[in-house]
Order: structure tokens, then C-alpha cells, then sequence
DNA sequence: TTATGTTTAAAACATACGTTTAAAAACTTA
DNA sequence: TAAGTTTTTAAACGTATGTTTTAAACATAA
């Protein structure tokens, strides 16, 4: 007598955590409604009826967790700023790298809540067509000005053109280790493992910082 | 009268120019056979008639170009490494480095043969299933292995693990920067343009190679 | 020319897709 | 309980998809 269905207050969400897996294992092409619907063991017409199309669907995915990761980054940063302040002395390069790469990464490595998949989701999302996708960019483009003047104070020599670009090249660093985290070991014949979330963070954080 | 359609002996490559160039902006999924052959004016059949199906297609979008690139990649290593022989000296990282990086740069920027299309096609075909890819991975791999001992000669002390992984974020900053060229005008409200290919090399190798 | 193999053409097939509709079920509030 | 709102369900719609089929057009060599 239990096969009775009550109405589940969390069906948005387990759409939006299905779809966040799905969409970021295959392109949003790729990924049917269906698909979407029947892994979150929810009716067809759920979807439509939440986020009124598909491409409202990947865009809740995407604005469930973008807030809050830019808002840590932002909170490293000002971490960092009071730290240095105390002790007399500006913010350190390895800082401010630190405080870009430290959220998305940790994230990724935790797999404990869905946030891990939501990285690789992201990183997925900025392939998809550009013009749906411009709105997801502003918003990091915003996080990042605050970190340029920090840079800027670092290295007076620096102009914003070649900052601009040096953080452009770690943002693909890492969004490129996050895509191919598994592959690694392909390409290294099994020699390296994947490593501990401190141990890529590290490896990642000293890329970047001598890349600068 | 010259509306008389004569058999076309290049409708083979026809079709592989104008579905490299689409699955370079989409995703496979998103792609569809109809779109490619709308766009190479030839019969909807002939997709499955030359490749067998859309997925044999990709593949052979992917085989036509990818040997010689990894062709030119080893010729620019024995170079450096012929010309560091004469000189009575080791291969410097930047030989290196600049010899993995060059060649898809360079085809990146050369926007008179097809070439610069095929980059990023490739840069997005890394992100598509597992399982159809490796295979494209597998010959890159092989390709880097023989870089490896002479990243090793530069610093005896670094280990093959942290090689690989260097050169993995070596091509991440890479494949990075060839989806994102046109985004980067964003990232920095307009303040750089694209520039022009050697710039680029430039940017891109001194950072890789500091970050070596 | 005729015969043979290759390439193109148009149509149809079966299926999968995103979305809509309309009614039933569950919940909320009075 | 009764009325009203929100959520779930099943079915259908129209369209787009990859692929197959069958025949016509072409090329080449005897």
C-alpha cells in the first residue's frame, strides 16, 4: 500500500541535480529532456512546467551555484587583502591565484555535495553557444576586475592587456584540468593518479603563479 | 544549359570542409547530417554513402588532418634538436615547448587554408564521449612521449610524473586559448584585440614555459 | 554502342525530440 | 468538508533526426 505517490516537494530539485550531471558529461544537444526526466524518475512534463523550455533548464543549472562560487572567490580575496594589510605588505601573487583557483577546484574534488559536477559542468558551459552563453561570462568577467588591481600593485610594469591574458591562460588551465582530470592518467600511461584536491590545487596554483 | 549537373569528384572533401567547420562551432550532437549537406550543396545520402554514418564522419573529419600536424611537431623537434647538436648544447625548454605549441598555432592563425578551422574542431572534440575519442588521444600521446626525455635532460631532477603533468597544462592553455580567442575581447572590455599569430605564440609560450 | 561500376538523386522509414494539452491527483486554506 | 491552487500524469502534436532504399545519371573501358 506504499506505492501510493505523494506530491515531493523536491522534484525542481532533483531535476536540476540530474541535469547538472547530465549536461555536464555531454553537450546540451546531447542531452535529452527525457533523458533528464526519467533519470530523476519525475514526468516528462516537469521539466516544461519548472523551467518553462530546455534552455531554461541548463540556465537554472547554471545560476543554482555561480553566485555563491564567485562570492568565495571574492571572500578569499578580501581574506587575503586584511591578512596582508596586518602584516604591513601587499598580496601576494600566490594569493591572488590562490583565491581564483581555490573555489572551483576544492569544488571540484568534493564529492560529497553535488558541487564537483557542477565544475565540470561549467567548464562544459562556456563551449556552448556563444550567445547563451555571454550572460554566464559577464558575471565572472565582474569577480575578476576586482582582482586586477591587486595584480597590478604586484608588478607596476604590467599592462591590464597582459593581465588580462595571463588570466585568461589560467582559467584555461583550469577549466582544461577539470575536462580531462581522468584523462591524465592516459596520457601519463597510468603513471600519475589523479591526487588529492591539495595536491592538484598545488600543481595548479604553482603553474599558474610562475606562468605569471 | 550549363544547369546540367556534371558528377563532382570532390564531393567527398566537400562535405568533410563544411562539417569540420560546423563541428568546430557545435557540438556533434548539435550538428546535424541534413545541415552539413545543405551547406555542401550535395545529397543527403552521400554522408552515409562516403563515411558510413555521421559518427564516421567525425572520424574522418578528425584522421584528415591530425597526422600531419603531429608530423610537423616532430620535424620542429628534430630541428631544435639537430640545430642544439651543432651548437654543442641541449634543446632549451623554449625549442620545446615552442615546438608542440607552434604548429596548432600557427595553423590557428593561418586563416587562408582550412587549417585554422580544424583547431578548434579539435579543441571540442577532446570534450565529446569518451569512448570515441581516445583514439585521437592515443596518437598525441604518443607524440608528446618522445618530447619527454629531453624536458628530462633540461632538469634532471623533475619526474615523469610532473612532466606530464606540465604538459598537460600545457595544453590546456592551448586548446583554452583557441576556444576562447574571440571571448577574450570581453574578458577585458575590448582593451585587447585578437592580435596577430606570432603575438599569440608569444604570449602563449613564455607563459607555458615559465610555468615549466 | 554496350556493359559495368561508381556516384547522385528523391523519397520514405522509423524513431527521437521539445513542447503542449487537458484532466487527474495532491495539497492548502477557509 | 469544500473550494481553490499547485503539482503530477498520460497522451498527443508537430517536427527533426540518422539511415535505408530504389532508381536514375554518370563515367569508363571493351
Amino acid at each position: 500500500m506504499k506505492s501510493k505517490k505523494p506530491t515531493r516537494p523536491d522534484t525542481r530539485e532533483r531535476i536540476l541535480d540530474v541535469s547538472e550531471e547530465l549536461f555536464a558529461n555531454g553537450s546540451f544537444a546531447s542531452v535529452s529532456v527525457r533523458s533528464v526526466t526519467s533519470r530523476a524518475d519525475v514526468n516528462l512534463s516537469a521539466v516544461n512546467y519548472y523551467f518553462g523550455s530546455k534552455q531554461g533548464l541548463f540556465q537554472a543549472v547554471y545560476v543554482r551555484r555561480a553566485t555563491q562560487m564567485n562570492h568565495e572567490r571574492v571572500h578569499l580575496l578580501h581574506e587575503a587583502e586584511e591578512k596582508a594589510q596586518a602584516e604591513g605588505r601587499n598580496v601576494s601573487l600566490r594569493e591572488l591565484v590562490s583565491a581564483m583557483l581555490t573555489p572551483p577546484i576544492f569544488w571540484l574534488c568534493d564529492e560529497e555535495k553535488g558541487f564537483s559536477v557542477y565544475i565540470r559542468f561549467l567548464a562544459r558551459a562556456y563551449l556552448e553557444e556563444a550567445s547563451d552563453m555571454d550572460n554566464v561570462l559577464r558575471q565572472e568577467v565582474d569577480v575578476f576586475d576586482r582582482f586586477v588591481p591587486f595584480f597590478k600593485k604586484i608588478d607596476p610594469e604590467l599592462s591590464e592587456e597582459d593581465i588580462y591574458w595571463r588570466i585568461h591562460f589560467m582559467m584555461g588551465v583550469m577549466h582544461h584540468t577539470i575536462n580531462h582530470l581522468d584523462r591524465i592518467s592516459i596520457l601519463s600511461h597510468k603513471a600519475c593518479k589523479r591526487g588529492s584536491r591539495e595536491e592538484i590545487l598545488e600543481r595548479l596554483v604553482k603553474f599558474c603563479c610562475d606562468g605569471f
